[in-house]
DNA sequence: CGGTCTGTATGATAATGTATAATACAATTT
DNA sequence: AAATTGTATTATACATTATCATACAGACCG
């Protein structure tokens, strides 16, 4: 379980750390059913406070990414979608015009925006960070 | 110029604001050279301070996105891209790590998250918000 | 010139977000 | 019983966000 802060980013770390554990399952890193470090445990690796470990697992159990039990830890969730394709599209496009719009006005074109997201796919398919 | 607040949001206004008009630039609603409305008047038309609207043109112009010109106004800067090519591109692949964690973790494949990016960018170029 | 429009800048204030710290409680495992 | 887990609270500090009031400086026009 290897995440990097950057205390100089403008993200806050709990966004950093969330963001990190979804790529990480997202790759493979960390699979459904898998068990997550305790909260205590990621806090003293990450060198942060519990509480703010508490509010990221938190965080993902609300998104549906982890599930969290007490006494015995957190764990990946299994993989089930259980939000509605229209929600889920909605949460992509938002993110698809945002690339669109800073790819755009930069004057690339949708091939050229594209070929970024495609190197960047391959290089989530291949667990690199 | 008509750009939306919510204030329900959890994105701040000024961020909102500044995501609008950069869309309404992309999809040609604002041309290079235009002039925008001084920072009095569209404080009052959005009904927020104009401290904060000076903050949003200072951001925009920070980013290349405005030219301001004291006692002249605000107004879209020509279409020069400045960056180096290698930062345009990391900006983008920023993004595109983000819409790609997404879609995937929802089950999405490269394609279908293709297909949404299509959809926005019509969008985009029809004009629509 | 005088007035009015621009952007620029500052200080004060308030609400919210972020992060740490200490502590206690409840469920589970050994 | 002891240890480990998540859960929850309270307090504190600092940064961000937004408003408000005020003043300054460049540009333009009659």
């Amino acid at each position: 379980m290897f995440f990097h802060i950057d205390y100089n980013s403008s993200q806050p770390i709990y966004q950093q750390v969330i963001e990190q554990i979804k790529l990480t399952i997202v790759n493979g890193g960390l699979k459904p059913g898998e068990r997550m470090p305790s909260i205590r445990e990621l806090a003293k690796t990450l060198k942060i406070n519990p509480t703010t470990v508490a509010k990221i697992y938190n965080e993902l159990a609300h998104q549906g990414v982890l599930v969290l039990r007490q006494g015995k830890g957190a764990f990946v969730a299994p993989k089930v979608v259980s939000l509605a394709s229209e929600e889920i599209h909605r949460i992509v496009a938002e993110h698809a015009r945002k690339i669109l719009v800073e790819g755009l006005r930069f004057g690339l074109t949708r091939e050229e925006i594209d070929l970024i997201i495609d190197a960047e796919y391959q290089s989530i398919r291949k667990g690199e960070q």
